[in-house]
DNA sequence: TGTTAATATGTAGCTTGCAACATATTTTAC
DNA sequence: GTAAAATATGTTGCAAGCTACATATTAACA
């Protein structure tokens, strides 16, 4: 019944076991792989960085983004606060919390990190890195050929 | 503000990208990326494939699984069928309208790859397929270091 | 200056995915 | 032959992800 899988469909598996050995670590602090890690990303930029920036540097769209960060500051790891410069955006900061936890949820990154790429050498590591990076770009490129204002500009 | 992305979040990014330009294409059919994968799985082993061949082939739990199928049989693409000789398992059968609909659904997931990898030698994709195989291994080596009776039995 | 476009964020409703519970059926073991 | 374990599936409730729609604010421009 086991047919050869795609690649598509084993990016997707690879992703999802990863997700799980990562949240199997951080439950006992009370997050999940996604929090732990724009937690991590808010700690290390706290009071300089907005949702928007957490969207590009994730992929997210802004509705994901919304959702978890409504999660971390429900929870008291962050906190949310208007720039009166600039209506529109919030900076994020890293509450009491979050920097009693962060060393921890760094340990655990690089664990995860670790684990995953323990019989790598640093060669076929940056190939994996190489051949995701061409997977990102090749899907851009067909996405700005069907971009429905070509004709117009290149998006 | 841009970091050095973790491998973890690398793969996590891509695979939500593959997954987006396949509901792309699908979404003409009135099916998802992960229904037209799992569609197609059952379009081949149409009459004799059950559940749990799904959850194996694609790597997921059987409540995953489970809504999928709902989803796929509510939309008439297939149907269930109580075994008789085993009253725990449905054998699962492409409906009609899969049939009609298979020869798009298998293009679209053939294109999805050649796109994806358009510019990869059979190396390089051998390479990539090998890299995501020895990650899954190393997961799974790990968790068998946490299984809780490690003492008594290998897992 | 005032109108339009761009930007940042919020919200609703959906699918996918999980863990943790459940039931029904079959197999194993004594 | 019956009790226990294994198996297949169902259900619930949640997080995470998306699209599509909405609002508020700032920037561009005529």
């Amino acid at each position: 019944m086991a047919q050869e899988p795609f690649i598509g469909a084993m990016l997707k598996m690879t992703s999802r076991e990863i997700e799980q050995s990562m949240n199997a670590r951080v439950t006992e602090l009370g997050l999940t792989a996604a929090q732990s890690h724009i937690l991590h990303y808010i700690c290390m930029n706290s009071g300089s960085v907005h949702q928007r920036d957490v969207e590009r540097q994730f992929g997210l769209t802004h509705a994901t983004v919304s959702g978890i960060i409504d999660r971390l500051e429900s929870k008291g790891f962050i906190r949310r606060e208007r720039d009166p410069a600039d209506g529109r955006v919030s900076a994020l900061f890293a509450a009491e919390k979050a920097r009693e936890y962060e060393e921890k949820v760094h340990a655990f990154i690089l664990e995860s990190e670790a684990q995953l790429l323990k019989d790598f050498t640093p060669e076929q590591e940056a190939a994996l890195r190489g051949a995701l990076d061409r997977i990102l770009k090749n899907l851009d490129f067909d996405l700005q050929n069907n971009c429905p204002f070509k004709e117009a500009h290149p998006c």
